[in-house]
DNA sequence: TATTGTAGTACAGAATTATTGAACTATTGA
DNA sequence: TCAATAGTTCAATAATTCTGTACTACAATA
């Protein structure tokens, strides 16, 4: 069973941040999990149906574990939400700024 | 004889500028470059002596092609400068909240 | 309780990217 | 002209990323 690793504030780092922001498929699905006003499944926030499921698996992991999201598993589905708050606390303004230029 | 390429603003985009950022040397020797106040020779703004010249010159590389930095040759060294202002222009606001949070 | 379908993870090999040392170019100064 | 300095380019190696296959976990249905 898949045991979500989710850091805690202390060890969210600037550097994973924008790692995992500057890849545009990662910075898409952030965006549309934004978007959805809440929690996203793995597919319903994916970018493009081509991409490979294990690639796409990948994605969700990096976020997951720069800090960006939460995870929790409900039923078949992963579901995950934008760790917003957190990330302003630490980071003022950093995740707004940031996208608000993408796309 | 380098020619160093720089893009015009209309080429920079974002998702480059922040992979460019997301190396820790990199966003060090940005920092260093600004804090400057002006044009750093690469051996100035390089974070530690231990890093491989190459390597070295790698960064800086990227951060040229990411379109943060302007290099001009000056007798024996190379000269860069943060493209500040045009990046403010793009993106306004992006460079300075990233920044803030560095170290 | 099997069986089938759905959602996603784990792993291993292929493809890509980063790092480094060595050789090179360009400029300056003795 | 010769040596020193500053950086680039190249090729080899090291490290990452991407993807297909096999797997687990849960749900629904017979």
């Amino acid at each position: 069973m898949a045991k979500f690793l989710h850091p805690s504030l202390d060890d969210i780092c600037l550097t994973e941040i924008l790692s995992a922001l500057s890849d545009p498929v990662r910075i898409r699905i952030l965006k549309t999990m934004l978007d959805a006003q809440g929690c996203c499944s793995c597919t319903q926030a994916a970018p493009c149906p081509k991409i490979a499921k294990s690639t796409l698996s990948n994605h969700f992991r990096i976020l997951r574990e720069a800090g960006l999201i939460k995870t929790t598993k409900v039923g078949v589905e992963n579901r995950s939400v934008v760790r917003e708050q957190e990330i302003n606390q630490k980071f003022p303004g950093l995740l707004k700024t940031i996208l608000k230029f993408a796309d």
